[in-house]
RNA sequence: GCGGAAGUAGCUCAGCAGGUAGAGCGUCGGGUUGUGGUCCCGAAUGUCGCGGGUUCGAGCCCCGUCUUUCGCCCCA
């Protein structure tokens, strides 16, 4: 039997093609991050099981995780989720770092899923922590960092909806103000957060089985349908405006508002799951019907570097993937189509040239141009279709003639023109195109463009 | 774990009352000796996912199996 050329199931083989696909995205990333001020970290892919199971989730573990004995009888995991770990290694040197500190990361995770589209079993996911603020500036910063950074790939602000909610509004509503317990808040939450994939009859009949009969005597469902009506801060019950998980959230929108971040809205039903968050959540979902997902999200996770003996320390973090994000940049068709690194393929005519041209191969290199050389003598016709198959934007042609008078024809692949110059000049226009075709934009153009 | 769809040339797919395979694209070569994307000519390539059954005969029908894919469940 022959063995299969399938990557192995969920997991992607990056051609080059695909690799620069990648590239690009992660590029963005980084520098985004980076022009905020985050410093890029990593850990290993693997980590001991315990990690993952601060929330007592055994069945995660069973069904979810790539989980095994290594050869010293230790149960490892492969990292499923960088949070653990983020907060295991702030954790480690809790006093020594200066604080604010701003972490990105973007680690490759596996899970072990039934695939479907936009998951995977193994994925990378952009990772922005912020420690050590208490105040809704580090929100602010985190979600305004995921702005510029899908405006950065060209998005545009009608493309994507920010989605705000407070976890302590949640435990208020619910506990406080429904009169829930700990269980039936839970379970309500669980169920919430499914709410879209229900028809309205099955939600209504679940959410009935949450409450008990005193509760449905006194109306609950109803009142529970009337909070989750609510659009914005100003529909919640009287009293609210007054919370402190309300006032934190108005000042976030405002402060969003304030840096041009114009497409917030808050969401009483979202949830994200209830885990390790403590206050303010927050998802980017795609407005685009055919890829009507969260794209990622995050909030505010205090309790988690405290898991660790230490003392806690206030956390904002989001979790972008890979997958999600070339999803939506392809729905909106906004991936651009990308050339290989390679400035130009150099075409070599006539006899014995490949030696020949050595010296003027080094001299372009060295001045920093990435160069391919064709060295296989065929017809010159076949190298250039070797260029323009590799995608590759510029022909350099170098022969007998050209090498005697130190001037090489530059041909533009992809509009034919061409033109002979010094080796200086090439150079040069190679340089130039590289570095304008990408630039990042800048925030008037984002402003302009969206208001 | 449950359900739908699909597996035929490198890729996208056609094939059909069951008579031992085709197209387009791509690849390679050619259309004479230093220049591509058009055009023309030519060539290579398949155990039709795998195993079994029905039949004189199966890509096509039946059973099983594997794989891929979409959705459900779940989603830190």
């Amino acid at each position: 039997m022959a063995l299969s050329t399938q990557p192995y199931k969920g997991a992607r083989d990056f051609y080059p093609e695909d690799k620069r696909v990648q590239k690009y995205l992660f590029g963005r990333m980084r520098e985004v991050c980076e022009r905020f001020g985050y410093e890029e970290y990593d850990a290993p892919i693997l980590e001991p099981t315990e990690l993952f199971l601060s929330k007592g989730n055994q069945e995660i573990i069973d069904e979810q995780t790539y989980t095994f004995i290594d050869r010293g009888e230790r149960s490892v995991t492969i990292r499923t989720e960088m949070t653990p770990t983020v907060s295991r290694m702030i954790a480690g040197r809790r006093q020594e770092l200066a604080y604010p500190a701003r972490w990105y990361s973007i680690p490759n995770l596996w899970r072990y899923e039934r695939m479907q589209r936009g998951r995977l079993r193994e994925f990378w996911q952009l990772n922005v922590d912020i420690f050590g603020v208490q105040g809704v500036e580090a929100e602010h910063e985190v979600i305004l960092l995921a702005d510029r950074l899908l405006k950065s790939y060209g998005a545009k602000a009608g493309m994507y909806v920010v989605q705000l909610n407070s976890r302590a509004l949640t435990e208020e509503l619910f506990g406080g103000y429904l009169q829930l317990d700990k269980t039936q808040s839970e379970t309500l939450i669980r169920l919430i957060d499914r709410k879209n994939k229900l028809s309205p009859e099955a939600f209504v009949a679940q959410a009935e089985a949450v409450f008990t009969p005193t509760q449905r005597e006194q109306g609950a469902l109803d009142t529970l349908e009337q909070l989750l009506k609510a659009r914005r801060l100003e529909d919640l019950p009287s009293g609210f405006e007054a919370k402190p998980a309300v006032l934190r959230l108005q000042q976030l929108m405002a402060m969003l508002a304030e840096s041009r971040v114009t497409n917030c809205v808050f969401d009483v039903s979202l949830m994200r799951g209830f885990d390790y968050y403590t206050d303010i959540v927050f998802e980017v979902a795609d407005t685009a019907p055919e890829n009507n997902r969260a794209m990622f999200g995050g909030g505010r996770y205090d309790g988690l570097v405290g898991l660790f003996g230490v003392d806690p320390v206030a956390t904002v973090g989001f979790g972008m993937g890979d997958v999600t994000l070339q999803n939506f940049l392809e729905t909106h068709m906004l991936l651009p189509e990308l050339h290989p690194e390679t400035d130009a393929y150099v075409v070599l005519i006539g006899e014995n040239t490949y030696e020949k041209a050595q010296h003027a191969l080094a001299e372009l290199r060295d001045m920093g141009l990435n160069i391919a050389v064709d060295p296989t003598g065929r017809k010159l016709e076949k190298q250039i279709k070797s260029a323009v198959k590799h995608g590759i934007h510029y022909a350099i042609f170098i022969g007998e003639a050209e090498l005697a008078t130190g001037q090489y024809k530059l041909r533009n692949l992809l509009d034919g023109t061409d033109e002979a110059h010094a080796p200086q000049r090439i150079v040069t226009i190679v340089k130039d195109y590289r570095h304008k075709q990408f630039a990042i934009p800048q925030t008037e153009d984002i402003d302009d463009e969206n208001l």
